[in-house]
DNA sequence: CCAGACGTTGTT
DNA sequence: GTCTGG
DNA sequence: CCAGACGTTGTT
DNA sequence: GTCTGG
């Protein structure tokens, strides 16, 4: 689940939404159809300010010797993060925000099939994924910095689509995460559960997302004659 | 102590 | 790197 | 997440 | 069917 988002908004109004200075790097631009593997703006904290950096999806723990375990690394599951070992160290130290205005389901339909879904903050307001962070070293000098979402289970708006639904933070919860003081599991657990479904929209939209390379304002249009609907 | 594992999803 | 299992 | 590939030998 | 790649 969560395998897909979008982030439409500007490198300005992620910099002043996220209270964050950019750390290097040019910043990629607006991105309709993320996929795992692709490079994304993501907030960190480095001493006592917030910064904007480029970040793989798809966690490549440092004790992995190929970087390919990155693909299926790009969700932890909220109730065992604290326990999994390769979860737990993360949790207490290198947590992340991933800004983002929506994500994609896909529903399985009883014929085998499936159907995508866009789902957003009611509006479209600009959210935060619960993300992990880390770093991989490929060689002496080379370092890949690479993150994963979690999720949680679905709330009433997912649930006909989706069993499970990546954790998005309350605003006010965001310093919360990021806080580098906090790091027992009381502190920060209570912040992983399922965003509340009334503040919450999703519609269905064309296959035309299902392949990463499409992108673009059809990734979020409608299905049904631009009325948004539940599933 | 060392050796060995370390993840999620979905589908069956 | 860090945790679990033997 | 979905899309797309999925192989070896020998010769150049 | 299953794995890899983006």
């Amino acid at each position: 689940m969560c395998g897909r988002f979008v982030r439409k908004e500007e490198k300005v109004l992620l910099e002043s939404r996220f209270n964050c200075d950019t750390l290097a790097g040019i910043l990629p631009a607006p991105e309709y159809n993320i996929a795992p593997s692709q490079d994304c703006p993501v907030v960190t904290v480095e001493g006592d300010r917030r910064v904007l950096g480029l970040m793989r999806w798809g966690l490549v723990p440092a004790w992995s010797d190929d970087v390919k375990i990155g693909y299926r690394m790009i969700n932890a599951r909220a109730e065992t993060v604290a326990e999994k070992q390769s979860f737990k160290t993360l949790l207490k130290k290198s947590r992340c925000l991933v800004p983002a205005s929506g994500f994609y389901e896909w529903k399985k339909l009883a014929g085998g099939g499936k159907t995508p879904y866009f789902i957003r903050l009611k509006g479209g307001g600009t959210f935060a994924f619960a993300g992990l962070w880390t770093v991989w070293h490929a060689g002496k000098d080379d370092e890949l910095h690479s993150f994963t979402i979690i999720t949680t289970s679905a709330n009433e708006l997912m649930s006909p689509i989706h069993d499970r639904m990546p954790v998005i933070l309350h605003e006010k919860d965001e310093a919360r995460w990021l806080d580098p003081e906090l790091g027992k599991p009381g502190d920060i657990l209570p912040l992983l559960v399922p965003y509340p479904s009334g503040d919450m929209e999703c519609w269905e939209v064309s296959p035309y997302v299902n392949s990463y390379k499409n992108k673009g304002e059809e990734c979020i249009k409608p299905v049904t004659s631009g009325h948004s609907r539940r599933p």
